[in-house]
DNA sequence: CTGAAAGCGCTTACAG
DNA sequence: CTGAAAGCGCTTACAG
């Protein structure tokens, strides 16, 4: 890979040689803090119009091995599959160049060897600060950055090194098996334990999510036997495989559902379609993380949505703030059923 | 934002002072290109264990401020709330990764005005290539990268100043509807004419769609009336009230149809489950994208999936090759029928 | 007030 | 063969 034109690039140089001034004044003029150096307004003019005309761009590599602070801001994401990191990705560019921050983003695809060859690419690019988003190990990274001096901040999934912003996945997990619970009673008229199906019984939201489960059928006197608990890890085929399984052990299905996101969903429903097991009638579903399409599946499907914008702007000010203790912030998702 | 330690860090000079030795003899190990140099493996190895030792780590902006080339490589993107546009962007970081390359990516939004800030930053972040993906003006970015000397590549939607790499558009329009033609020939009897719904007018995709769209009718002797493009836009909210205001006008609307994009989709099946419109019974759907949800949708929906990979080793087959000619590359998608 | 000069941390051509 | 030195394009403390 070349360079098509080896372009000699404008530099401040090139444009205080133009302005007949010095460099210094060019940098003044054109990062905006000229006002301190009573440089004449028609100078600032000038030099501005003369960037304009030579196609003049910052070299922002130059800038930040200069400065004290790079403004770069990373952030490391697990995958792009879905509605949910998708919109913590959009919305966390969006609210970095509000504050003039330049957002890079890596996908690490749930891999742990990634996690932290991305971590520390995103060291050797100067970023500021590094948010780690479900990562699977949150406090190596967050170790990583401390060692060279860099904040850090867990999205999604909780560590015990750096402030953590997570969903309150108890609660998500407990009003959303609440509703199961209840479609179910009202059309089977019985009181009947559901299946959990996906995640990573390791990780903390699966856990917490796993305890809500276990809560709501305390609450209504339904016993939750161990076999019920799918935690198979999140992608389609896992939960797949795990449906299969329990079905040619077991036999007959649970008729209620709860889905560890829509990645697992996926597989799950394919299961469904395949097998033919639930033919007569489809079983009530309650999906952790919501999605549009899933919405549209059936008459009763219940979504936990999570609050991204809170999630993100309760980020945000950790960072805004400096604040480092070790708190981990639940934000309440949204649940909202459908159909 | 301010870093939490002010640490110093470790520079090569440290650690030529550390080993005795000079900062040109630790660039040369840590980079990898000493054998050169005839540098004595005992150096090396003392050099390779403090580095280690002291959490060194290369300061990228100095590197590539010095360097010929930067090895980072950029991308913009217009949205991460599809199935689409989330795979190109995933799959692009790795095979940027495994190049050598260290990828950025942005979402633009569909928005004009942020394309070109966006593509302004990653030129003032010495990409060494620019790669616009279903950009509005992807000719402005063009002539912006050309100014700076770096090479660009059109993704998605195809340009006229650098090359392009699309999906065969028309090919693909014009199987999809043949397929829901059939669908609705084969389930009530009759040849009629499908409504089509998504997508901008203006763009070039939209446009052979449509092409492919008219072409599949002319084959079976079927009219298009002019009434029957519904080209709104792609949000979900503009496909939605396109339905609305049609129905309010004719009334009964056709019993096939095609909708461009997922995400166009979205609207669509909001306005038929709203509208109660489609009651009786559930028209045939045709679906420019791919989403593992829409797929079970319905019992006879036809998408196109847009062969990611094969567009991706294209646009890096120009990038290696330093090919530069105005060439429009057409990747044939993929028609499938689900349900 | 303003410009010359130092220095950010590297890479590499060049002198010894 | 190897290290000292120049220089990438900026920013900013400092001298005039």
């Amino acid at each position: 890979m070349k360079r098509s034109i080896p372009t000699k690039r404008t530099t401040i140089y090139d444009l205080a040689e133009l302005a007949g001034t010095s460099a210094s004044a060019v940098s003044a003029v054109l990062s905006g803090n000229w006002k301190k150096r009573r440089i004449s307004v028609q100078l600032a003019e000038k030099i501005t119009r003369l960037a304009e005309e030579q196609g003049y761009a910052l070299n922002m590599q130059a800038s930040v091995l200069r400065r004290e602070r790079s403004k770069i801001i990373g952030m490391i994401v697990p995958k792009y599959d879905n509605r949910y990191f998708g919109s913590i990705v959009e919305q966390f560019e969006a609210m970095a160049r509000e504050r003039g921050l330049f957002p890079i983003i890596t996908c690490t695809r749930r891999d742990p060897a990634l996690e932290i060859e991305a971590a520390r690419a995103m060291l050797s690019y100067q970023v500021d600060c590094l948010i780690a988003t479900g990562a699977t190990d949150p406090d190596r990274i967050a170790d990583i950055c401390s060692a060279a001096g860099v904040r850090a901040v867990n999205l999604d999934l909780p560590g015990s090194r750096v402030p953590s912003v997570i969903s309150d996945n108890f609660a998500g997990a407990l009003e959303l098996t609440r509703r199961v619970l209840a479609n179910c009673e009202r059309e089977f008229g019985e009181k009947a334990p559901l299946l959990f199906v996906g995640g990573r019984g390791t990780d903390h939201n699966t856990a917490e999510r796993v305890r809500g489960f276990r809560a709501a059928h305390a609450e209504t006197g339904v016993a939750v036997d161990e076999t019920l608990v799918l935690t198979c890890g999140y992608a389609p085929e896992k939960a797949e495989n795990a449906m299969r399984a329990m079905a040619e052990k077991v036999g007959t299905l649970p008729r209620g559902m709860f889905v560890n996101s829509t990645i697992s969903l996926e597989g799950v429903m394919r299961w469904i379609r395949r097998s033919g097991h639930y033919a007569d009638r489809m079983p009530h579903l309650g999906c952790f993380d919501w999605d549009p399409f899933v919405a549209m599946l059936g008459d009763h499907i219940e979504m936990v949505r999570q609050d991204v914008p809170k999630m993100l702007d309760a980020v945000f000010e950790i960072i805004d703030s400096g604040a480092s203790d070790l708190k981990v912030i639940q934000i309440p998702p949204i649940v909202e059923q459908t159909g």
